[in-house]
DNA sequence: CGAAGCGTTGACGCGGATCAAAGGCAGTGG
DNA sequence: CCACTGCCTTTGATCCGCGTCAACGCTTCG
């Protein structure tokens, strides 16, 4: 049995076979670099803590299926989404010895855990893998930033356009996106209430910009037109 | 005479002695790394930029001198201040070739210009630079989700008292700080409004929590009052 | 059939934006 | 030294977008 974060009070043991490796690179979405480094595949369930704020951050982690959610809470239960990590995509990287987010899986996924002292041995020699990892930083550095304008400045209807298209960009259709969060996740996300979000899907359903096909599946009506309203 | 960013549309120069250059660690708040590195210094007057959003990221930039400040506008003129950059911080890190930001001087202020080039070739037999740089990226990656997450979730006065404290940790005093922007900079900074930013001042100052010495001056009376207001 | 979650919709209130005006304060010129 | 000018800041009045509270519908599961 391995714990998956350091302190283990509220955390999980992911995994479900420990015998299964994955070799994979660690960089972006879907893509694999040419260094090959070998994690432990993991699997949580919806809502399962795969690391928590405060906990020794030893291990980096590569989205291999589903979807991750980062996040924080405040003492009060606020609660704020950082980012939502698709298949490919690393997250867990920190500066310092602990983890200054919480991580979850948003719905059942697959994640591959790389001993963090393992990374920077190897990056050391090696440039492909110092290429990945740096990559994957800068990339998450500028969605937190372009993230931090939509919550500075834009208003809610701006928000929920916004998340919609990047949604689309992880789909594999051009025009239905399978929401792989509730309405709550969507909504701390973006800063805004579960009522707000659902509203505001309505306008836009009622305006022809979208179409609402069951609660998690959305078909984009008029793409430019939603693109328009934040752009 | 030397252009500072790619395109020189909208960019001025900012060299006042093209003969002067610095020789500084490139990592951390007044903290210089081992490895000496060699960049130009630029001066920059208030509200001068020093690249603009979508310029060629050639440079990267370091604060001798003074405060910067990072943002975006959207269309109509909105704007979102990123973050600002004391004395020794790093900033125009970018993974792709443009910048995904602007920076302009908050106040007169002096940084250093490193050819994004000569870094990386530099850093690819130096692990000292790596690490400074790899820093760099990571700590302001940690500032951009925490700044997420008060742009998302805290109220306005949650927001200042925050930003007080930011300061006062900036500043060689305990209790005063000196603030090196306009109301309008920390506003944008915030997400807020100037008159919000103002009023808000006023209402510490009436419970105590604060002084107001003068328009750029802030003596904090009660730093624990205010720390409790957002942690 | 009942219970529990999640999502939607409506009514209402509040925090912060907007609009407007007046108050410092530094720089300039007489 | 003072008056003038323009910018930044403060303060007040009003407005409105989104949060809050509440009820109801839909789906799933025992």
């Amino acid at each position: 049995m391995l714990s998956i974060a350091g302190d283990g009070s509220a955390v999980n043991d992911g995994v479900r076979d420990p015998n299964e490796t994955r070799k994979l690179g660690i960089y972006g979405r879907g893509y694999d670099g040419i260094l090959q480094v070998t994690g432990r595949a993991l699997r949580f369930e919806r809502d399962q803590e795969i690391y928590g704020y405060g906990n020794d951050a030893d291990q980096v982690f590569k989205v291999e299926a589903g979807v991750v959610r980062t996040y924080r809470f405040l003492r009060d239960g606020r609660r704020q989404v950082d980012c939502f990590r698709a298949t490919g995509e690393v997250f867990g990287l920190e500066l310092g010895g602990s983890y200054t987010l919480s991580a979850a899986a948003a719905c059942d996924c697959t994640v591959i855990a790389y001993r963090r002292r393992s990374l920077e041995k190897l990056a050391a020699n090696n440039e492909q893998l110092r290429l990945q990892l740096s990559s994957a930083a800068l990339s998450s550095l500028a969605r937190a930033q372009e993230h931090s304008l939509s919550l500075g400045r834009r208003n809610a209807a701006e928000r929920v356009a916004m998340f919609l298209i990047e949604c689309l960009e992880y789909s594999n259709s051009t025009t239905d996106i399978q929401l792989a969060m509730p309405r709550r996740d969507i909504a701390d996300y973006l800063g805004l209430t579960m009522e707000t979000v659902s509203r505001t899907f309505s306008h836009f359903a009622h305006d022809s910009l979208i179409e609402l096909v069951g609660t998690r599946r959305v078909r984009l009506r008029d793409t430019a037109g939603l693109r328009a309203l934040y752009v």
